[in-house]
DNA sequence: TTGCGTGCAAAGGTTTTGCATGGCA
DNA sequence: TGCCATGCAAAACCTTTGCACGCAA
């Protein structure tokens, strides 16, 4: 599943530069930097339109942040082992924890036969307090 | 728990208009077309500003929607009854359902008791597709 | 009178869109 | 050649801030 048609070295600079992230996420703000640092420089607007196809075509997973915040995405390419498990945000630090959980997924189902609602593991973001910052 | 100091009837106003909202959610659009309804025209600034402060003194509760989607509030008040309740946003219809569940509840415990994290449902919203969206 | 509260206008931030240019096929 | 891709500039969006005026106490 690929871009839309032509092949240009933005597309290819942005789709190597997104693999290298391996799993961590990423802002628009910091891809752009990483790109300027391999001369690959690509403007800002191409890098919007790529990353949200990217997301469209399920390669990149797109962290949707408040007001103010920039959005957050992450590599998720063809190994889909990222695809059934849920995020967590601490509050206070900003980490990002991934959880992979059975109960994620009975509750998923209890969702979608008690609610009626198939909820969307990639968008839905889990706030609260990590352990780390809880003991502070 | 009041404001800081002065009563007016900006003030007055607002709060009145807040409470008989009910438990229903709102946006600061919405709330400020009932206040032009009621004769009560305030200015958006200070919307903004008293639902912040009403936000921080527990009486409202805030949604933080992502970017270009403006904040949600919801009344609380004193009878705290729905403070251990969920959000599901479908993202078809952008309607966002509550989602009082004790299933819930024992996910909020697994996940503290299992990966040492407090989750907080005032903030997480669960996204997903509603029941009428999903058959069409 | 004192100083907070108000609200207009402008700024702040991210993301989207218009449009002319340039590159892929 | 034909059309998509690119990227600059400007727009769009919600929210916050600056600042002068007005009203509560």
């Amino acid at each position: 599943m690929k871009q839309t048609n032509y092949k240009t070295k933005q597309k290819t600079a942005i789709l190597q530069c997104v693999k290298n992230m391996g799993d961590k996420h990423f802002t628009i703000d910091a891809l752009c930097e990483i790109l300027i640092k391999n001369g690959n420089a690509v403007g800002r607007t191409t890098v919007y339109r790529m990353l949200e196809k990217l997301s469209e075509d399920g390669i990149l997973r797109k962290f949707v942040m408040p007001q103010g915040e920039s959005s957050c995405y992450q590599y998720v390419g063809d190994h889909n082992h990222c695809h059934e498990h849920f995020h967590l945000k601490c509050e206070k630090c900003g980490s990002l924890i991934h959880m992979d959980c059975d109960e994620m997924n009975s509750l998923a189902e209890h969702i979608k036969s008690h609610h009626g609602f198939s909820l969307n593991p990639l968008k839905t973001v889990i706030y609260g307090v990590c352990e780390g910052c809880a003991e502070k």
